[in-house]
DNA sequence: CTGTTAGCGCGTTCAG
DNA sequence: CTGAACGCGCTAACAG
């Protein structure tokens, strides 16, 4: 089981080079004082040897812990419930690569009270992940962490413009542009109407996937007409009054797209209306309500972003930019899940 | 930023307990040799001040270093030579985990030389992944490992009534399902018949996609009538020649849904019949040849296992296995993607 | 400019 | 049955 080289050590390299043990640590971490052929030496014994460091042992010896801030809307969705709990777990594996976090629930559709929540965050962590809110003060409020050296990603809803790091969630418009494909060609060349339900076009995400939605249908699917936007507030109740609207008004509806939430209303009111099999509907995010729809054949299709995913992710990059380790982009990337009856985790 | 409290260690428990160092750690790890109260007093102060091992700590101390191996097939693939670079970049992650991983390309078509293979790796590694042939000496062998002691994941192709501790990779009978709902809704109604072709039906994945294609086209789209299904041995050159058979023999053609490799044969023959653009087109895994026919219109949705994830799941969980520590399912879960145009990574 | 040394938190002897 | 002491690979003071 052992006929696999010993890695090296920072001890070998220095006999190796024929110097101490600090003066390779000197030379590895480009820490000044050390004289250039002495570098020249010990870079020889490095890259000879193939010194890669025992990322455990630094984070013992180091001894520092980072501390973490996540913040969430307190809104009661499905969806942010969901990622609240993902949080939670991301947390605590934290926790366990000698880090911290905390999560802090603020009223989101406050801006200047996310934005003094924000504010208040500096100097106490080492990075922050925020659902965003497009509004000038928080996004001042995002330059001001990180201005002062803290590290920020944007979560789920992005704050193009900020000085944030980076943007942890998927591309809206994307999705908007995958959710009209879906209907378009599930249509199957059907003349009708397209039913569209946002919670509110004034949210950056749900206007991004309006316009990419809209984008696909009138390049290449012109048979489909798609009525004017309404705005259910992600509120059940609310959205199965529109959605009951929608099926009363145009006896050739072919499709709904639910831009946010409150689908469960929807639903509700395909159903009363006994048109659910017959008209198409797409949503976003899965959840224990949007996955039954799809089982039972009244949701056709959902666009995910997978929220443990983003948690997880968030948690990660923030690490990575702390300790300043590589990331994988790769596995960073949230990606735009298409979910059927059939594949569904 | 450092008003957050520190994790307590082994220290602090022993101090609130009274006994030394030595003793928790006995405690803790369940190892004998203590009294029965103060396994309690020690037990106490364990809950209560909540001490979770340090990770790193941990590792470091321990000192052993796990080997992992993985076992690919020698095949030219697109898919496969995407799966071994991906593997190449866990095994450099494996290697900052003070663990060691080697990659092994055997040829999987030969079910001997595979098992042979297998065994050769008795004793020389904690835990191995392989991408399993359906055949009753690789059966044995994996069997033969997990009896030794080695951990053993299977990767893609899954060796089921095996010893094997887990499957890495996704269900692919659910993914010809997926399959079978997308042509389904893309046809929209339209009689027709379906081509299939398949690398080879003793293939177990690649049978497992076809009955759960068939399984749904037979219950829900009985306007559409599939064919046999045909072997292309997952070679473009031979697969164009069949995807030219369907089309001269076929002018009712609705779709072609390609099960294995190969898919750029098929899409030549798409294209010189001049009816790439009507017939659905159906394939799997996302390569740099899928994601062109995807954009430029050939074909019409990819149904994908991301290597990268697999690769980085077998290397996660063979190291958890290995160490003890538990896992995210949640994160280890491989996906049935869906690609359109619209939502490529 | 370079070397010595004391830990970081835990596992593991080896005495008592 | 229990405790003291050393070492894992590395960082950070502190000497020289």
């Amino acid at each position: 089981m052992n006929d696999h080289p010993r890695r090296p050590t920072l001890v070998d390299v220095a006999e190796h080079a024929q110097v101490s043990l600090a003066t390779v640590d000197r030379v590895f971490n480009r820490r000044p004082g050390v004289s250039a052929k002495t570098v020249e030496r010990v870079e020889l014994a490095l890259v000879k040897l193939g010194y890669r460091p025992d990322p455990a042992a630094v984070r013992l010896a180091r001894g520092i812990r980072f501390n973490f801030c996540f913040v969430l809307p307190t809104g009661t969705n499905t969806f942010m419930s969901m990622l609240a709990a993902q949080v939670d777990r991301s947390l605590d594996w934290l926790g366990d690569q000698s880090a911290f976090g905390d999560m802090l629930r603020v009223d989101v559709f406050d801006p200047i009270v996310l934005a003094d929540a924000l504010r208040g965050l500096i100097g106490r962590y080492h990075g922050v992940a925020v659902v965003a809110l497009d509004h000038p003060a928080v996004r001042d409020a995002i330059n001001a962490l990180v201005e002062n050296g803290v590290y920020v990603v944007t979560l789920v809803s992005d704050m193009p413009g900020s000085k944030r790091h980076r943007f942890i969630g998927i591309d809206n418009s994307a999705a908007g542009r995958t959710a009209g494909t879906l209907i378009g060609r599930f249509a199957g060349g059907r003349k009708g109407k397209l039913g569209l339900i946002a919670g509110s076009l004034s949210l950056r995400d749900h206007a991004e996937r309006l316009f990419g939605f809209q984008q696909v249908i009138g390049a290449d699917y012109r048979n489909l007409a798609p009525l004017p936007a309404l705005e259910g507030n992600d509120n059940a109740v609310r959205c199965k009054a529109l959605a009951a609207g929608l099926l009363a008004d145009h006896r050739d509806l072919a499709a709904i797209y639910s831009i946010g939430a409150g689908n469960r209303g929807i639903v509700e009111a395909l159903e009363e209306s006994g048109r659910a099999r017959d008209i198409i509907f797409v949503a976003h995010e899965l959840t224990e309500f949007s996955r039954r729809f799809l089982l039972q054949g009244s949701m056709d299709a959902v666009i995910n972003q997978d929220a443990g995913h983003e948690a997880r992710s968030a948690a990660r990059v923030l690490l990575a930019y702390a300790t300043g380790q590589p990331m994988i982009d790769d596995q960073e990337r949230i990606r735009i899940d298409i979910f059927l009856r059939d594949n569904l985790p």
